[in-house]
DNA sequence: TTGCTTTTGTGAAAAATATTGCAGTAATAA
DNA sequence: TTATTACTGCAATATTTTTCACAAAAGCAA
């Protein structure tokens, strides 16, 4: 395996699967994991595991296994959780005000430290702390607070709209929850909150 | 081609993402799409789209492409989201109660009909008209309402013990919003709403 | 009609991803 | 010390998915 290669996507995403269940290990005292009882429990094949964490460059042990401190810490590195990054959400519909709630992304790499809204009544008041402005200041907080990940819920109608301001403000990743298929330059990374490609699965394989 | 192949989850993937972009094409009163048109949009290669077709056993028209009506009622159909399917929420938090507005589902196939909660402080109240119920009725509501699909949105402390109950009352597909990985029977189908997997691979590509 | 163009449908090649199998290594027990 | 066991690491193989390439079909224009 080469030292440049980009690794998997399918890999990127077990990779935080392995983290959840990895935590829960720690937090029971576990010091040691084989690649066997990560893939038992994820119903995962343990070379697939392996095979991961090989992409990952993470070393275990003949006959122990990987230290779980050793793959928590690497694996935070890798996907860049480790310290959490400054996020903004635009759109504080129902959705907004949910992901704003859901503490769990704190663990996943970031933390909501703005808001924004286009709705006067809205303008000024707090969510968890965070109070929610008016997007004329969305430039200078960005600028102000180092704001690199933007979380989009906004109504599907303005979703471009706003992804060209985002663009213009140097943001560097949207996750978009609109439905829509926002149209970015090359350099700006975004990933759909696929909704509706997560129940297509769901109801297709039913019956 | 085989014909009683199982079609790839990639394709149903991509199947809900065309059906977004005929939706809207439909609205402008386009009547014919070809691949190349769909593949430029959503960033493909058009020979994907019509691989995509050719599973999911659609025609087009050489010269003239698809017929967007016949390519809506075609998906729809395949992925089951013709008529939408009563679906029920467990877990009324700000999660669950966000999603329970979010109109766009009923797109997507399901209809939120009942919803559950264990605060006793939530039962009795409506959200969107759909009353929250005690867990207590859960089983006598899903065969009432001939419920197949459950959303879970509960604490993940509980979301084991949940499943455990959704599975006796003979649920056929739970779409799970925790973070654990809830097990269930070979027969139950289950789809992660894989908030960290996104997260990973977009918190990965930034730089 | 004929020739030209566009676009489908699909087999086949290529690339990506997953699986298998096993040599080698470290821990443990005898 | 030696044998046994339980792992990893990785190369080889298999499978899945994507890409390519082009013949055939259908519309269109002259």
């Amino acid at each position: 395996m080469k030292n440049d290669e980009q690794i998997p996507e399918p890999t990127l995403r077990r990779l935080s699967s392995y983290l959840l269940y990895l935590l829960q290990m720690r937090d029971r005292g576990i010091i040691t994991v084989s690649s066997t009882m990560i893939a038992t429990e994820l119903y995962l094949e343990s070379g697939k595991v392996r095979k991961d964490f090989q992409y990952a460059k993470i070393k275990g042990r003949p006959k122990r296994g990987y230290d779980v401190n050793h793959l928590i810490f690497e694996i935070d590195k890798l996907l860049k959780w480790d310290g959490p990054k400054p996020a903004l959400i635009i759109g504080v519909g129902s959705l907004g005000t949910a992901l704003i709630g859901y503490g769990t992304f704190l663990r996943y790499g970031i933390r909501f430290v703005a808001a924004f809204d286009n709705d006067p009544e809205k303008i000024g008041h707090t969510v968890q702390d965070i109070v929610i402005e008016n997007l004329v200041h969305i430039k200078s907080t960005i600028q102000n607070k180092g704001i690199e990940i933007a979380v989009l819920t906004v109504p599907e109608e303005v979703a471009q709209n706003i992804t060209d301001i985002l663009v213009k403000c140097k943001i560097k990743a949207i996750w978009n929850f609109t439905p829509v298929r926002i149209k970015v330059p090359p350099k700006v990374v975004v990933e759909h909150a696929r909704f509706a490609q997560s129940l297509a699965v769901l109801t297709y394989k039913i019956d």
